[in-house]
DNA sequence: GCCGTTTTCGGCCCGACTGTTTTCAGTCG
């Protein structure tokens, strides 16, 4: 079995965190922390590269040692370094470090002291007072740790960007309600956009740092402090949320917004830029000698790298940097560029809206086109249509188009991709829909290989004209089914299938990674809302969030096109 | 361990908060 990306960047990461515990040199462990996010972020398989004899040295932060550990997984499964790490410091220790207060110093610490190598060790050692014993260490430490631990299982989650961007919302008009505090923005990963949020990172201007944090812990909302001080708070919400507050003068806005939004390693590398050119870029500003030169505004940093403005989707460190060098940044897709959605539901399978209701709200937000996507037989549960009720429904659309001139209704269907790759429909009945939507909904045990050509075979069928949500994940709750998307991508580019990018906030499904290599690979994608109700129509903005983090520009997509050119691009 | 707008060695981003270390290390983002 060919060992994932993922997993070869876990098995980095992992040397990293028992590297930091031994007290390695720290440039080595980021070496390894940033090999490890490249090939995370790498759109093809490593494995594949090796196979291929393709060198992986010259990828960011990837030189001939790490390039050459990369080969040892793939070839052999393990990593040689990493067992002679592990035969010093037990890989147990590694987790440790998430306990908050701990670092790897004290985790260290604590593992010379009394043999500590578990969440249970610890747990024991802190019962008993014994952690007080070793100098740093108090009463108050011990307390910390155990209710720490108490708090665990509740920890670590992630929130969906729909979720998170709730609580921000609310938090953000409690802010601006105070008269003294100017701009309030959610920076960090939400701004972003990716497609889950552990924290929310606010940064509001005002002249007095302390009454902002003031009032900020005023919040009810507020569950517990964790820290503050006169210019940053940090606490955790009720629903369990940490939400991170900077303060900074209205002069540093755009020095701590760019600072704030990250990611660290997009910072690192602008800094770095700063400091080749004898700049010392912090939240507060760009300085010269100590003399602030601007700050004012995001522009202004990237100006004094040389560099144009680069979107926060794009501040990932995965070359948008030498992009905006050599003036190739993408120019990225938006909102506004969306004509029409090609996924919604209705009442006659499991929407909760009407036909009619569904094409109002679609031309209520200006929409040109609407394709009715309800479910097909097989999907029971979702009251699936037969071809008798497909064909009353198509009967329906006929009719209501005549009260409608200024949206076009679409024929449609999300036909169920039954297990051997057959369609649930009819091929006489597909060939009356304007577009097919394709989806699988079921047996996702197929092993990786089944799965794969159970979805080429879909799309095989020459009327089918895009693939929903291809892997199938649904965010904390089910992984993507085994499957080779990266077979899938390339079958789709052959057939002229379309993807989709399904932008309800628990699917987000292609993720980022594949919807870059679809661009890269020269497959159209569609982004489209898979609506239930009217409501979820507006669910569009997360699509194209994650677009926009996939490098997606407007021609990429195709629902950016006006009927006629979309229905061109989907014909086969 | 990587890397070159100080280029093959000597650097590697930068600052806030916590605790009890009376001057800073550890942790975090």
């Amino acid at each position: 079995m060919a060992e994932h990306n993922a997993s070869i960047a876990e098995t980095f990461r992992h040397v990293a965190d028992l590297l930091e515990i031994e007290g390695a040199n720290p440039f080595r462990i980021r070496a390894y922390r940033r090999a490890a996010q490249t090939v995370e972020d790498l759109p093809q398989s490593a494995a594949k590269m090796v196979a291929d004899g393709k060198t992986l040295a010259g990828l960011p932060g990837i030189g001939k040692d790490l390039a050459g550990k990369i080969t040892e997984i793939v070839n052999t499964g393990r990593l040689g370094a990493l067992a002679e790490i592990e035969a010093r410091t037990p890989t147990t220790l590694a987790a440790l470090t998430a306990v908050p207060g701990l670092g790897p110093k004290r985790v260290h610490r604590l593992h010379e002291a009394f043999g500590i190598k578990t969440l249970k060790d610890l747990e024991r050692a802190a019962r008993k007072h014994k952690i007080r014993e070793l100098r740093g260490f108090t009463a108050k430490t011990e307390e910390k740790i155990l209710a720490e631990i108490e708090r665990s299982q509740a920890r670590e989650q992630r929130f969906k960007i729909a979720t998170a961007e709730d609580f921000a919302q609310t938090l953000c008009t409690y802010l601006q309600a105070d008269p003294r505090i100017g701009r309030v923005v959610v920076a960090g990963s939400y701004r972003r956009r990716k497609e889950t949020v552990g924290d929310l990172d606010i940064l509001v201007t005002c002249a007095k740092g302390q009454a902002a944090v003031n009032h900020f812990l005023a919040y009810d909302e507020i569950a517990k402090i964790v820290a503050k001080g006169s210019t940053r708070a940090t606490v955790i919400l009720r629903s369990g949320i940490q939400v991170d507050l900077r303060v900074v003068p209205a002069k540093s806005y755009g020095a701590a917004l760019h600072y704030f939004t990250g990611s660290k390693s997009h910072n690192i590398a602008i800094r770095k830029i700063g400091q080749a050119r004898g700049l010392k870029i912090n939240e507060y500003g760009i300085f010269r000698d100590g003399t602030r030169i601007g700050g004012r505004t995001e522009e202004e940093i990237f100006a004094a790298v040389g560099l144009p403005y680069i979107e926060p989707e794009l501040r990932e460190d995965r070359g948008e940097i030498q992009a905006a060098f050599d003036g190739q940044l993408p120019k990225l897709i938006s909102l506004e560029d969306i004509r029409g959605d090609l996924h919604v539901h209705t009442k006659a399978s499991d929407g909760k809206s009407s036909l009619r209701e569904m094409v109002e709200a679609a031309r209520a937000r200006g929409y040109e086109y609407v394709a009715i996507t309800d479910h097909t037989k097989h999907a029971t549960v979702a009251r699936g249509l037969d071809e008798k009720r497909l064909a009353k429904q198509l009967d329906e659309i006929g009719k209501l188009s005549e009260d409608f001139d200024d949206i076009r209704i679409l024929k449609s269907s999300e036909v169920d991709i039954l297990a051997d790759g057959k369609l649930d429909l009819s091929d006489s009945m597909l060939k009356r829909l304007d577009v097919v939507v394709a989806a699988v909904h079921y047996k996702f045990e197929l092993d990786a290989q089944k799965q794969t050509e159970r979805m080429l075979r879909a799309m095989d069928n020459k009327y089918v004209s895009i693939l929903a949500h291809p892997s199938g994940r649904l965010l904390g709750e089910r992984e993507a089914y085994p499957v080779d998307l990266e077979r899938v991508i390339e079958g789709a580019r052959d057939r002229g299938v379309a993807l989709e990018l399904n932008s309800h906030p628990a699917r987000l499904d292609l993720d980022e990674v594949h919807c870059k290599l679809a661009k890269e690979l020269g497959v159209k994608l569609v982004i489209s809302t898979d609506a239930h109700s009217t409501f979820g129509l507006d669910t569009m903005r997360f699509g194209i969030g994650q677009a926009r983090r996939a490098w997606l520009e407007r021609k990429d997509v195709l629902n950016t096109r006006p009927w006629a050119r979309l229905k061109k691009a989907i014909a086969r």
